[in-house]
DNA sequence: GAGCGTTATGCAAATATGGCATATCGAATA
DNA sequence: TATTCGATATGCCATATTTGCATAACGCTC
């Protein structure tokens, strides 16, 4: 019934800069070479990857993805060093992480009381 | 420069039961006895003070505040046996993690690399 | 029953989020 | 060199969420 979330991201400055959704959007760009098709594949809109990618990208100063337009293709993406290191650093940081919450969720919420 | 946050929160059904938020609310508002006190002090509206405790009551299905209107000082709140556990089992649950976190973050960071 | 400070709540403004439509690009191809 | 294609890029608007303002309702005290 009652259970526990988390979210853990990186800021600078008090903006976000990177969490789990856009770790992901990463990812998949690198895996299908194209934002268009990391977005369709994520089941969300065009406009919000690419929201994202600016978000990013201004948050940071650095370029984290390599665009090209044109091509037989139509264009294509890929990740900069920046970003891979990015992704490294973020993983390090929260893997593991939900899978500790659970488990001292489970061992608080199974004592008795008012609230399951 | 770049730093690191996390979020965890409680939730029935998908909907957001307690975070760290509410959960200040709670303790506020056992301590200063009153709504609008407590808000005073954290420095928000008691609309959003009252709005939350709403959400949470809904959510939950039990009353986490007993309210009082009228008397000499206006009316008062404080806090059911509920919102006390709820407050326990929270502060078990996130209790540290940040801590934790924030020493990840620092064991991955000072690592050489593009981002500082 | 008048006064007081609280609880309670409607409503509008401000902000954040997300989708639609369309312009722009440039390598490949003919 | 002109055409084609699918991707990148971006303005615009609808919707959802958050926030603050204003005010009503309450009931104990005096």
């Amino acid at each position: 019934m009652i259970g526990v979330r988390s979210k853990i991201w990186f800021a600078i400055r008090g903006s976000p800069l990177i969490g789990q959704g856009r770790r992901d959007l990463l990812v998949y760009i690198d895996h299908f070479g194209s934002i268009s098709a990391a977005s369709r594949e994520m089941g969300i809109s065009y406009r919000k990857a690419w929201s994202s990618i600016q978000a990013m990208e201004e948050c940071l100063g650095k370029k984290l993805i390599v665009r090209r337009r044109g091509g037989r293709d139509g264009g294509t993406a890929s990740l900069t060093d920046v970003a891979k290191e990015l992704i490294a650093k973020y993983d390090r940081v929260a893997g593991g992480l939900s899978e500790l919450i659970d488990h001292r969720f489970e061992e608080v919420v199974k004592e008795q009381g008012k609230i399951h």
